[in-house]
DNA sequence: CGTGGGGTTGATTCTTATCAATTCGGGTGG
DNA sequence: CCACCCGAATTGATAAGAATCAACCCCACG
């Protein structure tokens, strides 16, 4: 892609074929990046301006501070994504955007993207297949949290990334912290270097420097429960004729 | 209401003044109710007939179960909800639904509603609204499963069910076993004992038998950490003017 | 050179699961 | 009415898992 490229219309591109008026509607949402710099707050909790983003370039999360200071990590933005989507039918959005690597990144009001899937059927059943596939992935890590132990929480974490990243390599990057996915898993970042220990140890996978090495996919699979097609299955979906 | 009302128009009806022609594409969705026994399997994860039921009267749950047999409860649905939309976008549904009491449900095929929400821009927007409220009752669990102790996970669970439920009286019905809610909150059913007890002990609350008696609100809103705007604060949303 | 953030390791403590035994209450059938 | 059974709830003992605390290493960066 070529650098001012749509990165959403590459996501949407990925599941229908957009007609031209798709494609320029889409781009009407990333007209303006901002650049955020690594551990930036890109948009605080609470606040009242709810606004979405378009991920243009860089990684980043959604976050939650509790009252005793502790985080838990909702999500992890990858580029292209749409952030802010989760809070869709809220009028402030209900945790912190945070940059986790330096991001391009274009605000744009919660309005405008009514009035844009307003004028496509298509782009709006699109909408809700990326909100299907955010609330599959969130009940996904509710059952890694609730019902699976920290060795395999971490496994099936990583394996997550590594469909999300669309990585068949053995290696890929992923720059994240212990102390982020620890939050993000429920764990403490002293229990996920042990944990990670473990799995090295096991001869599966291998992190460090923000770089993961998969020794042993079946094994990770097997191991953590992982079940791809709950990202894989997305329907064949668009029903409306592509709209002129 | 009559027992032949939808209880979807009703819950709709809660967020939007509904017109004559919503409301009669509402009620095509009910057209057809069935009857379920508590305990019985309303529809397995995977079945690739895809369905929506709309839940006239009783409670159910949907719940996912791993290879070694734990399970994770993922919601617990009151009658007047649609179940599955969760799976919106997916060509299967990704969890099992179960009735926990004795229930009254219309399943209609994922196209319908499709079909439906076509003829309503408002209806779209709502059924955008019930996704938000579910994805923010979600990622909420996630902050419960992830960074809460078990004694604070379950007076926010209790809570959550009494806002939903919309009970000011101190006493409601939940008809729920320890272990289902073991289960929804990642704990043992034996845990769920033990908290209760030191809930009770506390003077907060108490539950048996399938009621819940709430001593002392503000105690356990305070002690959980829990946080009412998640729920309250769904946007003045509609922007369509309602459809003739 | 210091300084600080991230990672590793070990010791200790707390939380929760697991197992086993007991109680309680509601059917069911004699 | 009683005996029996069953599912649910309770309780205690034990074991595993994970947090916390503290020390230390490593390395990038001023």
């Amino acid at each position: 892609m070529n650098s001012n490229s749509s990165c959403i219309i590459e996501q949407f591109g990925r599941l229908v074929d957009l007609t031209d008026k798709e494609k320029s509607l889409l781009r009407t949402l990333e007209k303006d990046p901002k650049h955020y710099a690594s551990g930036d707050l890109i948009c605080e909790a609470g606040s009242s301006a709810m606004c979405f983003f378009t991920l243009q370039s860089g990684w980043a999360y959604s976050t939650r501070v509790l009252a005793d200071g502790q985080r838990q990590v909702l999500d992890i933005f990858l580029p292209g994504q749409l952030m802010g989507v989760r809070d869709i039918g809220f009028n402030r959005s209900l945790s912190d955007f945070v940059a986790l690597t330096d991001v391009e990144a274009c605000p744009f009001p919660q309005r405008r993207i009514t009035e844009v899937f307003a004028e496509s059927p298509r782009l709006t059943d699109l909408l809700f297949l990326v909100l299907g596939r955010e609330h599959a992935m969130l009940t996904e890590r509710v059952i890694n949290l609730g019902r699976r132990p920290a060795a395999q929480r971490l496994a099936h974490f990583i394996l997550e990334m590594k469909v999300r990243l669309n990585q068949f390599e053995e290696e890929f990057e992923l720059p994240l912290t212990q102390t982020i996915i620890g939050d993000a898993l429920g764990l403490s970042s002293v229990h996920v270097s042990r944990t990670l220990k473990e799995l090295r140890q096991n001869q599966w996978m291998h992190f460090s420097d923000g770089v993961v090495t998969i020794n042993d996919l079946d094994a990770m699979v097997d191991f953590s429960g992982f079940n791809r097609t709950y990202l894989d299955s997305l329907v064949d979906w668009p029903r409306c004729p592509a709209d002129s």
